[in-house]
Parts: structure tokens; C-alpha cells; sequence
DNA sequence: GTCTATATCTAGATAGAC
DNA sequence: GTCTATCTAGATATAGAC
């Protein structure tokens, strides 16, 4: 039998780590399920990762990259600046009600991992640096766009958001339910004056 | 040799589970690190506790009860209801500042079991709700105290806040920083508008 | 009530054949 | 490149003595 195409093998490793991983934390999945979940033979894992640790990290550059995406074509979609600004929530909000409120991959992660120097730290934090940058811009186009937002405070706007949109990813982890993100976007809305 | 006093024995336990579930998260402590630090043997420990989940619930409500007291003591010593209402995200703050950034217990927890029908995740959420209903109690007499804030809206404030906190929760543990707190700090003077 | 010693099980990682 | 079979370490929980 001919041998299968490699990165067909590899991104179904990496897809049932995609679900596993999120689904039920690092630590709590073992290697044994990702091979059951992705058909694939034990040693064909440990071929394409050689860790678990190591598929892990493949796992997070790849949801990082996929949400980020996703982030940014919310942001696109938006027509005026005030749209764009409300995107992140919004964007945030859609994605959780699709995943049965497991949360954010990124924060679960950082809560598993102890050690701040730990690799898998790291790149959890450079999600969360991004979708901070991404608040941010949108703070700062919509300051620029109108000279009815001209006394916005960037900082203050941008970081209440950010600490709003985390606030509405715990709770809605864990109560299960869509009032926390309701309640971010009115405040975040709250927080330009409107 | 007579046999050690028993309540201080399972005070020694807990107190090790204390510290280690805590800093290093529930899977990833082990029964050999808790009898490592407390001193005590093993069947000792299974004795007082009959499984690691047994330990830990045990573990959470000690930490919920102390947590819970440590919050209304901050609450109490507010003179003013402006003061008593700020008083749980200082109180929040303080006690982040106290351990290392690493977050708060009961979210970790969350974070870490998946399953919201598990007793670990039940018992963690008891412990959001109770705060929730510090924070709304904060605000209630606070627009109760004055006509200047008659025109609050409890829902609203009272949940913004909570996603605040939550929020600052997360980002101290992901930047080991002090900033997350003072921006909600902030962020909660504005919402009852000083 | 507490200990030393051990049973048992699970999970991560590897050897060697095809 | 992929497989079956296995090694090894480490973790939870228990048996039996003092």
C-alpha cells in the first residue's frame, strides 16, 4: 500500500489536537485520544511532533492564526468606524456561542500553565497581544473619524475594552449563557459616549 | 509515640493542597507533592481525604470561605458607600498582588475542568456568584445613599463591573503586571459616572 | 492515627518490521 | 511514512504493621 500524503497525516493530527486540546485542556488530553480521534498510528504522531508539548505549540500558532483571521475579516466587514470599533466584541461573541463556551483557548492555556517562561505561555500571550493591538487600532480610527470622539482617551478606551472583552470570555465560561458579551458591548459602547 | 493531634494533621494537608493547587493548578500537583510538603505519609493523607477531587473540594472551600471574609472585611472598611463600592476590586487587587499574579482560583479551576457538571466546577462557581452579589449589594446602597446616583442602573453597573474585575483577573495573570487593576479601578469610578 | 512498602494503572515515548 | 508491540516513568490508591 502506498505511503499517505504526509500533510493530509499531519493536519489530522493537528485537527483532532485542534478539538481535544480545546475541548478539554492540555493536560487533561492524552496522546492516546488524539491518535483514536485522528485514525492515526501512535508513532506517526511522535514522527510529524516530538512532544506532546510540541503538538501543542503547533496547535496554538494554528488557532492563533484562525481566530486572528477571523477577528480581521469581522473588523473588514464593519462599514463605519463605530462598526469597526464594535467588532472585536462582536467578533469575540460569535465565536464563543459556536463552542459550546469552553472559552478562550489562550486564557484556559495560561491558566494550565503555571510558568510564565513556560513556551506554551508565551505564545498564548502573543494572542492576547494581538487582539489588543486590534482594540486598539480600532480605538484609534474611530478618534480620528470624527471630531465628536476627539477627547476619547486611546488608552483608557482601548485597555477597558480589552479588560471587558476578557471579563465577558470567563463569565460567559462560566455561567454558560450570552449575557456577558451583551453586557461588554453595551458597556464598550458605554465607553465612546454612546 | 503518640499520634499527632488529628485537626492539625488535616490542616497541614490542606494547607499544602492550598498552596499547590493553587500556584501550580489542580492536574498538575500531584499526591507526592502534597505529602512532600506537608510532612505527612501517604495513607495519611487518604485517610483524611479519599481522592485528590476530595482534597481539592475541600481545598476550595477553604480558599472560597477565606476569600469571601477577606472581601467583606475590605467592604467593612469602607466609611462611605462610594468607598465600600470600590471596595472589591481593591480587595481583588490586593490579594492578586499577594500571590504571584497568578490569577484567581476558582477561574483557573474552571478553566482546567472542562465539564460544568462537575463538582469542582460547581464549587467554583459558588464562589463567582457570591461575588457578583458583593457587587451588586455595593451598588444598591449605593444609589440608595445619595440622589446624585439615583439615576444608576443596577443591572448594568453592577454586571460591567463584575466583567471588569473579571477582566483585570485575567490580564494581571497574563502580564504580571499591576496596570489591569488600576484601569478597572478606573473604568468602575466612570461607570457611576465620576 | 500514622507509617513503610507495594499494587495497579495510565500515559508519554521508542524499537523494529513493512 | 506508517504500523504493531513494548518500554518506562510516574501517579493514584491500598495492605498490613505499629
Amino acid at each position: 500500500m502506498a505511503p499517505r500524503d504526509t500533510s493530509k497525516t499531519k493536519d489530522r493530527i493537528i485537527q483532532a489536537a485542534f478539538d481535544l486540546f480545546y475541548n478539554q485542556g492540555y493536560q487533561a488530553t492524552t496522546i492516546d485520544q488524539v491518535i483514536e480521534k485522528s485514525g492515526v498510528s501512535r508513532p506517526t504522531v511522535y514522527t510529524h511532533f516530538s512532544t506532546k508539548e510540541d503538538l501543542c505549540q503547533a496547535y496554538l500558532k494554528d488557532r492563533k492564526a484562525q481566530e486572528l483571521v477571523d477577528l480581521k475579516a469581522e473588523v473588514r466587514k464593519g462599514t463605519t468606524p463605530r462598526e469597526r470599533y464594535l467588532a472585536v466584541i462582536k467578533g469575540v461573541g460569535k465565536a464563543l456561542w459556536g463552542t459550546g463556551f469552553r472559552g478562550c483557548a489562550f486564557f484556559n492555556m495560561i491558566s494550565e500553565i503555571a510558568d510564565p517562561n513556560h513556551p506554551l505561555f508565551h505564545e498564548a500571550r502573543q494572542y492576547v497581544d494581538a487582539v489588543r493591538e486590534l482594540i486598539r487600532d480600532g480605538v484609534i480610527d474611530l478618534k480620528a473619524s470624527d471630531p465628536r470622539y476627539g477627547k476619547i482617551d486611546v488608552d483608557h478606551v482601548a485597555e477597558s475594552y480589552y479588560l471587558l472583552v476578557g471579563g465577558a470570555i470567563m463569565a460567559s465560561q462560566e455561567y454558560r449563557e450570552k449575557w456577558p458579551v451583551k453586557r461588554a458591548l453595551r458597556a464598550i459602547e458605554a465607553l465612546i459616549g454612546d
